[in-house]
DNA sequence: TGTACATCAGTGAACGCGCGTTCACTGATGTAC
DNA sequence: TGTACATCAGTGAACGCGCGTTCACTGATGTAC
């Protein structure tokens, strides 16, 4: 803001208010388009129509139709993100498995809400477009918000140790204890976050495991894979979110 | 063949011939392209350019782009499901959390070796297009394989028992565990099949669990999820296998 | 075996559509002195 | 406060593309007697 070679003057000129104004409608509408008729129901024209301009005057906001799905897909992880992150946060005195579940539903309901968004970022890529690094942040913000779960419990004594419950689970060995190990160590330098505990290998597995579960019962749901048996598919959900937070370790 | 409202001779005529043929040659270069670029990648027009055709000619075989792609989709589930069924047959001597984690690696190698066809039926539906009811038998394979593993355990007394491993599951109750009765009911009368054994609620609701997780990580791997931790993820597939037939309970 | 007719496959032109992107331009808004 | 100039937003026309589908047509292949 106030930095040297900011902007030519302290507050934003008038001229770059009603540009942001009119990106933000611009991107509004596209994403209108985006939830009515998919990534590929996304066109310039329709959007400058809609917006009331002439289609080639979007390009002084967004140099192609690739930059503003891109914007549309780093939205579209930051409200998931947001929404996972929120109600781990608002389970933040419960045990660490209900902050594991609510983190869960939260990311179904937005994905029920907004079908079309969760396509964009988890269904098949849209072919010819090839998503920038500016993605990957924000995309991290959900598997993140599981693993702050994972070490708040560690933290608080609330994972594993039962004994005979660990019955069922298999050891990690091999390449894969070595790619988890990797993944552990990058996250306790990376990310500092609340807890101090490195995620123990083993449960980082099964908490992927356990991720990969949530995403393929979401996508399942959304695209139609359970019709005419769990339809709906609210308590196949609930429970699967309850049991796979077990799974993973959490009390 | 030989009954009396049939093709006019018992033998197919030279025309016939030649059509069947062509259907064939057509469908071949139509997953030719969507291989190549995907589903919004498949043109009839380019289609009629490789076979040689006018474009035109392709409705002679096809009435429309959509039932082209319905053959396409049908093609795909029935390929994916041989190759489950396939695996399972193949592991017939040895223990059921084998046989289901035998068929897991082979829905998985399909995937790798066809990410568009898997793409076309388990990615984001295909905008526009709705998939008639001739798809649902070939879709129904692939679960329906498990659920052969699933039987033929029950009656080979290899499912569940063990105690100190049950410690983690939660009891299957409510709402759910009508939808999983209904579902076992229906399998039992309409699929005879090998097993004679109806499937126990809280067994296929872990099945689901599984099949679930299982698709997840397909797409994860697939559509790139895991780039920078879990990647390569042959390590984390073939033990995400094994834990999960033996979280659904098989020996 | 031969002729008259019906069926079918494939052609070529056309319809009507919408798309992403470029480019030279006109005004309006801002900046410097 | 006023003028000269630079920056920027938005216009309108155009380029070049490919698509799915329809339709009247020409030959070739089959069928009936």
């Amino acid at each position: 803001m106030a930095s040297p070679n900011a902007a030519p003057r302290a507050a934003a000129t008038a001229r770059e208010r009603v540009r942001a104004e009119l990106s933000r409608e611009i991107k509004e509408e596209a994403r209108r388009q985006l939830a009515a008729s998919g990534a590929d129901g996304l066109s310039l024209r329709a959007v400058a129509r809609e917006v009331g301009m002439v289609s080639s005057a979007l390009y002084r906001y967004y140099p192609s139709r690739d930059d503003l799905l891109t914007a549309l897909i780093i939205d579209a992880y930051n409200a998931l993100g947001a929404a996972a992150e929120g109600a781990v946060a608002a389970g933040k005195a419960g045990p660490a498995r209900d902050r594991w579940a609510a983190a869960c539903h939260a990311i179904r309901d937005w994905a029920l809400a907004n079908p079309h968004e969760y396509a964009l970022i988890y269904g098949s890529p849209v072919p010819g477009y090839r998503a920038p690094e500016a993605t990957i942040g924000p995309a991290a913000r959900v598997p993140l918000a599981f693993v702050g779960v994972l070490r708040d419990a560690l933290d608080g004594g609330e994972v594993g140790g039962t004994g005979a419950a660990a019955g069922a689970l298999l050891p990690v060995t091999g390449p894969l204890a070595e790619q988890a190990d990797a993944l552990s160590a990058a996250l306790a330098q990376s990310v500092p976050g609340p807890g101090e505990a490195a995620v123990p290998p083993d449960v980082l597995v099964r908490a992927v495991i356990a991720w990969t579960q949530l995403f393929g019962m979401i996508s399942f749901e959304l695209f139609g894979q359970f019709v005419g048996s769990f339809e709906p598919a609210d308590a196949l959900f609930g429970h699967a979110a309850r049991q796979l937070a077990a799974f993973v370790g959490l009390h």
